[in-house]
Order: C-alpha cells, then sequence, then structure tokens
DNA sequence: CTAAAACCTGACGTTGACGTCAGAGGCAAG
DNA sequence: CTTGCCTCTGACGTCAACGTCAGGTTTTAG
C-alpha cells in the first residue's frame, strides 16, 4: 500500500540502507546504477531512500545469490511491485525458477559426491 | 586401481576428450593449465589422454557448478585419486560441503521466493 | 599429393557485481 | 573554526573460467 499522505515518512541515507540491508555503500549505488532503486535526493545532492529500501536491497541480495542478474531483476521489479505482468514476464519468470531448480539439482549432485569422498577418506585412515 | 603394465592403454586427442565431457577444447587446455589434468605428449606436441580423463572432466564440470574453483579442486585431487588425507584437507572438505549445503538453502529461499510472485500474478489477471 | 580438419602456442577480450582510490564537498559536535 | 565522519562523482581494478583471434604445424581423408 502507498502511503499517498502521511507527510515526511522518515528517509534514511545511504550508509543506514547500507548497515540494515548488510551490504557495502559502494554496492547500494551500484544498484541505483543498475536502475534498481531509486532515491530521492537533498538539497545538496545526498540519496534519500525510505526505509522500505532495505528490504528491497535484502530481495536484490537474494535475487543475485540465485544468479538473477541486475537486468533480470529490473524487468521483473515490475512484477514485484504492481503485480500486473504480461505473457513474456511471466514466461520469464518461470525459466528463471527452472534454472535455479536446475541448479539447485546440480548443487545437490555435486554434494552428494562430496559426501561420497568425504566417506571414502574417513575410512581411509 | 592403476594398471601398471597393460601395454598401451588407448590414448585420445583433446578434441575427443572435450566432446565426451561435453565441454571446449580450450576448456581442456586450460585445465591442464591450472594443473588439473596432465596429458601425455605425442612426438608431435599433441595431448595424449587416457579416456578416463573424460570422467575427471566431467567431475571437474561438476565442482565449478557447485562454486569450487580450480585451485581448490587442485586440492582435492590427491584426496580423490589417493584416498588418503590430512586434517587440513579434510577440513577443506566439510567446510566446502558445508559451502555448498548454504547455498542450496539460499537458493530454495530465492526459489520460493519467486513461486511466490509467481503465484501472486498467476491469480492477478 | 592436397585440402580439410584437428591441433599447437601465445595473448588479448568478456562478463557481473562490485572494490578501491582520488579529489571534493557536506554536516553535527565541541 | 575545525575535527572527523559521511557522502558525492568519476574511473580504473578484480576475479574466474573460459571465448576468440592470429599464425603456424600435424593428422587424416580422398
Amino acid at each position: 500500500m502507498t502511503v499517498t499522505q502521511a507527510a515526511a515518512e522518515r528517509l534514511v541515507r545511504i550508509g543506514e540502507v547500507a548497515r540494515g540491508a548488510g551490504v557495502s555503500v559502494r554496492a547500494v549505488r551500484y544498484y541505483e546504477q543498475q536502475g534498481l532503486l531509486i532515491a530521492e535526493r537533498s538539497p545538496s545532492g545526498q540519496r534519500l531512500y525510505r526505509q522500505d529500501a532495505v528490504a528491497l536491497v535484502r530481495f536484490f541480495q537474494q535475487m543475485f545469490a540465485a544468479g538473477l542478474t541486475s537486468r533480470r531483476i529490473t524487468e521483473l521489479l515490475p512484477c514485484w511491485d504492481s503485480g500486473h505482468t504480461d505473457a513474456e514476464q511471466r514466461a520469464m519468470l518461470r525459466a528463471e525458477r527452472d534454472r535455479i531448480q536446475a541448479k539447485v539439482d546440480d548443487l545437490q549432485t555435486a554434494l552428494d559426491r562430496l559426501d561420497e569422498i568425504i566417506a571414502i577418506t574417513d575410512t581411509h585412515p
């Protein structure tokens, strides 16, 4: 829900966002550069964020961890905060989902391999 | 088990290894450069591999997919084909295993997030 | 014998998400 | 006022696993 009135909802500077989300200041600037995160500016030019920016940055981190590029994330952001999607976006979402699932399977396979090796090396003194 | 005699066990060239493992020729050369894969040389200087090199390259791919670096793989190769490990190597194996497990969890979280978004966008026409 | 296909050694290019450094403001405290 | 911390804009550096190109040799098919 967008609070359209509610005079001046506490804005924070970039350092606080970075610390809150556990990333570097540089990272947050990078997100803006990639069109992921828009910030207001103070009269002197400093970036000002709403506090929900922290959650958004955390979301970015999750998606990055899943192997999505910032480009992909910008493409799915409209779905995220408008809830509306066209066919192309839905296809993209499913493609990414499937890709991640495949990656999980790959990792699981590698994990089994490693456990196998660990088991062998544990029995071999 | 290493067959110490067995005159001339069919050696293959780099192209066959690459095709067999589903990677590029360049990749196989890279593995040698990183000390992952040692090849004999023909009199004219061409690389000659034993056919188990294909399985080894596949193993490399699995480890790469799991996020291990070639450096790490060289470190665990001795465990792999000698079965013997010291404390440091065992610690490394477990560290990697835990790291991969954590990554699986991260991916699963991201997957849930995406599925959530997909569910929402599917109900929203 | 010859042309195509495969192989060789460098060596530079690519990609993504930042790190890092330089130089220049801005902002609250004492 | 000044000290110290935060922020700003460029802009180059990083890392890993290759891709790609150049220019030359070797093997294979016909």
